[in-house]
DNA sequence: GTTAGGG
DNA sequence: CCCTAAC
């Protein structure tokens, strides 16, 4: 057994302008296992699925101890986000399946070759809670592969970095792009205490434009009852923005706030504050940021665990994909709503295939949501077979956007997330599972050229990369030649129908169109339905004469379409009113007012 | 394995 | 015609 790791890909956010570090760096986090032996094996869809699962049944138990860490840093909403999940188990708590990780700090532009490893230190002393704000690991880190410290809400803890860093870094040996730490013991209440933040500073009319940094960290941890070390005003100040009006709508350039609203040019903002309630508030955690399952009580909140809760609930956000296109934020409401949905249904792979492209797009454009990174939306192997991924890179893409960094054009690769699957062990199975789905719906068709296909298709699954595999597979299964369907055959099928009933397909099949080897049952279902579909169009133009504008297909005899219209009507209504009727006269009146179709 | 339904 | 969830 192993230990499931919780990660996310991230891109690094160097909030630091001054910071040497290019900004480019780039933080990859996956969801891996850590088997017995130590060694990392980057997580299946469902795994990360169970891990999200768990953390959801967590999040419902009252005795709940298992405390999601979430840190992450948010950044301005035109840059890309970057947020980080770290699972905390609670000091003494065993069962905890998860550890956090935080797998490596990869330098996209020096380190492609590279992949994401971990090494999680399971044994890290709890008191080794160290902030380590991101903006300073660069400096403090990248020699050793950029390695990243637990992030811990430390007050005034800047200066603690060098202190700590080293000996978290000294635990394990700088292994290749790897190191990393886990706080697996409950954060001290030390953590937060001597913290009480300083209410003053949200009094009155705020206006945060002309706060120093310190000050708008200052009101930061006073507004979320976090610290932040953030640097980057814009953010800072659109996040108080965000929490002193419990909205995410902030308008750019405006950042005085008076009880509780947003005074802007057109004040517009009319939400009601809900200062302490903001912390349950969707705000990535900065990397730097980590709290602790008693901070609440630091801050006399209420609402702690409650409101840990909904923090751990944050990577989920990701989760809800409906909110891509809205800001981050906006996935609390989403996270707070009641439980009570039923389990979504799966989402279709090509859905899935889908979103990934949506995905690929988005990072291209201007803004870019934190999308539902979490594994079982990007399960598909299809959705890997896109043209721009680079298979030496696990889960990097070469999707890149421009930045500027001190007048540098830099081209930034969007890390959209880690491979989403660990090599399939399964994957002949699914090459089979392909193979004999090719199969059947070609068994017929004696084409040599697509056996030959399929035989390669074989080769493929030997190879190790599904990715690419899939690539080739979709690239060579040919699809299935087309046949226009004749009048005969939809005279067949109309007669098949009117004899054993739609839906009885196989049954047609095998007697009406038992000599139609091409025509699977599932092709019968499709020709139904466009008869219907035409048919009824028919109803339809026939109160208003148009001419139907279908020139390329094989117009259906008007009398056929009749015929399809009045047995589905008949059929209806006999699984409504005349189910008796129905099993006492086997054919349909309806039949023999005209000849059937069959030769 | 078959069917339904979205694509 | 393809794909896949649901049965």
């Amino acid at each position: 057994m192993g230990t499931l790791v919780d990660t996310e890909i991230n891109r690094d956010y160097n909030a630091d302008a001054s910071s040497s570090q290019p900004v480019a760096d780039t933080v990859v986090y996956q969801l891996v296992r850590v088997e017995d032996d130590g060694s990392l094996v980057p997580a299946t869809v469902d795994e990360v699925m169970e891990a999200e699962n768990l953390l959801e049944d967590d999040k419902n138990e009252a005795s709940q101890v298992e405390i999601t860490i979430h840190t992450g840093r948010q950044m301005p909403d035109e840059d890309i986000s970057l947020k980080k999940s770290d699972l905390e188990s609670s000091e003494g708590v065993s069962h905890s399946k998860f550890n956090a990780v935080e797998l490596s700090k990869l330098n996209s532009k020096v380190q492609e070759e590279s992949l994401p490893l971990a090494q999680a230190l399971n044994n890290s002393p709890k008191n080794e809670d160290v902030a380590s704000p991101l903006n300073n690991h660069c400096d403090h880190l990248n020699v050793c592969n950029e390695k990243l410290a637990p992030k811990t809400d430390y007050a005034q803890s800047t200066s603690l970095i060098d202190n700590h860093a080293a000996p978290l870094g000294s635990g394990e040996t700088c292994s290749e792009h790897v190191n990393e730490a886990v706080t697996n013991g409950s954060l001290d209440s030390e953590t937060c205490s001597n913290l009480m933040p300083d209410f003053s500073i949200l009094k009155g009319e705020i206006h945060l434009d002309s706060l120093t940094i310190r000050e708008l960290q200052e009101a930061f941890r006073a507004t979320f009852g976090r610290q932040t070390s953030v640097k980057d005003k814009l953010w800072l100040k659109r996040r108080i923005a965000m929490g002193l009006t419990n909205s995410c709508d902030i308008p750019s350039g405006s950042f005085t706030i008076k009880d509780n609203k947003i005074v802007s040019k057109h004040d517009t903002e009319e939400v009601p504050c809900r200062l302490q309630a903001s912390n349950s508030e969707a705000v990535p955690l900065s990397n730097d940021q980590v709290t602790a399952p008693i901070y609440d009580n630091c801050q006399g909140s209420p609402s702690s665990l409650a409101n840990q809760a909904e923090d751990q609930q944050v990577p989920s956000c990701k989760r809800n994909r409906e909110t891509i296109l809205e800001y981050d934020v906006k996935s609390e409401d989403i996270n707070e709503e009641p439980c009570a949905s039923k389990r979504v249904r799966k989402p279709t792979k090509r859905y899935i295939e889908e979103l990934s492209d949506f995905e690929a797009r988005e990072c291209t454009g201007k803004i870019f949501t934190p999308a539902r990174i979490s594994g079982h939306f990007h399960s598909s192997p299809k959705s890997i077979a896109r043209p721009t991924h680079d298979s030496g890179l696990q889960g990097k893409t070469s999707v890149t956007r421009q930045e500027s960094v001190g007048g540098f054009t830099v081209q930034v690769p969007y890390v959209c997330r880690v491979r989403r699957q660990r090599p399939r062990k399964s994957f002949m199975t699914f090459m089979n599972f392909v193979d004999s789905e090719s199969e059947k719906r070609d068994q017929e068709n004696f084409d040599i050229d697509e056996r030959d296909v399929q035989h390669d298709m074989a080769d493929i699954g030997e190879d190790n990369s599904d990715d690419s595999a899939y690539a080739k597979l979709k690239g060579s299964i040919k699809r299935k030649h087309h046949r226009a369907w004749t009048l005969c055959e939809v005279l067949k099928l109309v007669d098949g129908v009117a004899r054993y009933g739609a839906g009885k397909w196989s049954e047609i099949k095998r007697i009406a169109f038992a000599s139609y080897t091409y025509r699977t049952s599932v092709d019968l279902k499709d020709k139904w339905r466009n008869l219907l579909r035409a048919s009824f169009a028919l109803k339809t133009t026939e109160k208003a004469p148009k001419i139907s504008r279908k020139p390329s297909s094989l117009p259906i005899p008007i009398p056929i379409l009749m015929r399809v219209r009045e047995l589905a009507e008949m059929h209806s209504k006999a699984g409504i009113d005349f189910s008796p009727r129905k099993v006492a006269g086997e054919v349909p009146t309806v039949l023999k007012e005209k000849g059937t179709g069959f030769l």
